[in-house]
DNA sequence: TTAGGGTTAG
């Protein structure tokens, strides 16, 4: 009776059960239970082989546990040989509880074939089988399967809808995890609070604020509102923050009755990526005032903070007393924050010689920064030496090759940019083409490519751009034209600099709608858009907030929030 | 007493 009630007093169960003088089945197997929950996970095993000593038959629980231990563990061959058991036994193979939680063994371990083999070979199933290996499609990637599995699925509960919600959010199909929600919803099926994190992280990656209204709304009529639950009002600060609107993500942050490291982290890398680098530290001194530990996911904020604004030194002291005052050791990942924010700082040789001096084998990520800040900064040696690992560690990485190509062409070392360019080529790779969104006042998303004429408002969008630039011309604005990463003459720059995706989008904004202008870019806004909409900004008095592939701009009277370092 | 969840970097 003991051991059932509470299973993280697992060892004083033990001794409790060790004073047993007959123990049954059902006492063995809680035990067994109880460490299969709690650890050391091993001892659920050893305990197993006991009672087997002891001449005690298992119960189908008992194999649940044992299951469950094996998974938790990631120790396959145990579970097979605990698999094994079962059919030595007799009938437990073709158990449901036994099965299911069999396949859940499997496909935590990373064996899904073998998952799917149980659950094909299995007499009987139910939504959980079902289920379990949706969710184990999805965690792998295979969307396909997942929704093979799902359309087959006789009756869907609430469980199995959010399965595919959230694996199509996961796998960056929000577009589909919306259609799947809305579907879930039009059939009856009830939203729980998991439910409703699987939408708000598919509206947060469209970045567009009529779904993050939207899914505020649903999540307010739900009942499960922000201000009393922690996991939606994170969820939420990080959709607003991603939709650009830091402020309502400021706003939910506050109401919350509740708070917690996820909260905290999601509303310090919020501010971080809208430029808000004090608010972000203000943040994180707040949080180690609490109870709540920061842990990695913080600190890459608070180091992306630092970055953004180029606080060098405080990024410095924080990363330094990670460990010992915070008790979280720098991973790779933290070292690629410290090296973007010294080498975007200008500081390349020293982030260079972290690369060397790390305890860690430097990731792409790594590698990646000092490749950006080389960009940046134009230094094609020190850019040659973390380009030659990347095309190592990231063979098909196609922005690697694009990072390297630009700065030999912003060093004007033309022979460089064709030799790069022609490897890429070799390798099949294709640059992804720069394109932009603009929300109209109505909330529909239009869509530009660069030098795109397709919009049927083209003709307008075109005269605005013309009147935008002469105006700006009479500011003082030149044409950056550094920007243009080919070697063509300079009037064919400036023609190719007119049509960039994101000056399609703002002079589009400008003609649709009369409050803040939102423009998403699916890469890193160009140096020449960032002066001209600084410019606009002005000239026009309207507000532009820009989300390229890194973070967000807002201009506003011939000033952007990242302080012209991005 | 088996199934679904939130934050991260180039």
């Amino acid at each position: 009776m003991l051991i059932k009630v509470d299973t993280r007093m697992v060892t004083y169960a033990h001794l409790v059960f060790n004073q047993v003088k007959y123990p049954n089945p059902f006492l063995w197997t809680a035990l067994i239970r109880g460490y299969a929950i709690q650890g050391p996970f091993k001892k659920s095993v050893m305990l197993y082989n006991c009672m087997r000593r002891e001449g005690i038959g298992p119960v189908s629980f008992t194999f649940s546990a044992l299951f469950k231990a094996c998974g938790a563990v990631l120790d396959v061959s145990l579970g097979r040989q605990i698999h094994a058991q079962t059919i030595l036994l007799g009938g437990f193979a073709s158990d449901l509880f036994v099965g299911n939680t069999m396949i859940g063994m499997y496909v935590n371990c990373g064996f899904l074939d073998c998952g799917r083999k149980v659950f094909d070979e299995m007499p009987d199933r139910d939504l959980v089988s079902w289920t379990e290996l949706i969710v184990a499609y999805t965690k792998s990637g295979d969307m396909n399967s997942a929704g093979e599995l799902f359309v087959g699925l006789p009756v869907k509960d609430m469980v199995a809808w959010t399965a595919m919600v959230t694996g199509l959010a996961q796998n960056a199909k929000p577009k589909e995890a919306i259609d799947y929600f809305e579907r879930m919803q039009n059939a009856g099926v009830e939203t729980d609070e998991v439910t409703l994190v699987g939408v708000i992280s598919a509206c947060a990656q469209l970045g567009v604020s009529k779904y993050a209204n939207w899914a505020r709304n649903i999540a307010e009529k739900s009942g499960f509102g922000p201000t009393h639950n922690v996991v939606v009002g994170s969820a939420l600060i990080d959709m607003y923050s991603k939709c650009g609107n830091v402020e309502e993500a400021l706003k939910v942050f506050e109401i919350m009755k509740e708070r917690n490291v996820f909260s905290y982290s999601s509303m310090i890398v919020g501010f971080a990526m809208h430029g808000r680098a004090h608010a972000a530290m203000q943040l994180f001194h707040d949080l180690v005032k609490t109870d709540i530990k920061p842990n990695r996911v913080t600190f890459v904020g608070v180091l992306t903070a630092c970055t953004h604004a180029g606080m060098v030194e405080q990024g410095r002291q924080i990363f330094e007393s990670m460990e010992e005052f915070y008790g979280v050791a720098p991973s790779a990942n933290h070292y690629a924050c410290m090296v973007d924010l010294l080498g975007r700082s200008g500081h390349l040789k020293e982030a260079l010689e972290l690369v060397q001096t790390m305890p860690m084998e430097p990731n792409g990520g790594v590698w990646g920064a000092l490749l950006g800040s080389c960009r940046i900064h134009g230094n094609p040696d020190i850019a040659q030496v973390a380009a030659s690992h990347l095309f190592e560690l990231e063979p098909d990485g196609i922005g690697n090759y694009i990072l390297l190509s630009n700065t030999y062409a912003s060093a004007g070392m033309w022979d460089d940019v064709a030799r790069v360019r022609k490897l890429a080529r070799k390798k099949g790779l294709q640059k992804n083409p720069a394109f932009s969104w603009v929300e109209s006042k109505e909330g529909v998303v239009h869509e530009f490519f660069a030098g795109d004429m397709t919009h049927p408002k083209c003709s307008e969008i075109k005269q605005a751009l013309d009147d935008l630039l002469e105006r700006l011309k009479a500011n003082g604005y030149q044409p950056n034209l550094g920007s243009v990463l080919y070697d063509v003459s300079d009037d064919e720059k400036k023609r190719l600099l007119k049509t960039h995706c994101e000056k399609l989008a703002l002079a589009f904004g400008l003609l649709s709608t009369d409050s803040t202008i939102r423009i998403v870019k699916n890469l890193r806004i160009c140096e020449d858009c960032h002066l001209f909409i600084c410019g606009a900004s002005q000239i026009t008095g309207r507000d532009v907030v820009v989300r390229d592939n890194m973070r967000f701009h807002h201009f506003h009277d011939g000033k952007c929030s990242c302080g012209n370092f991005w």
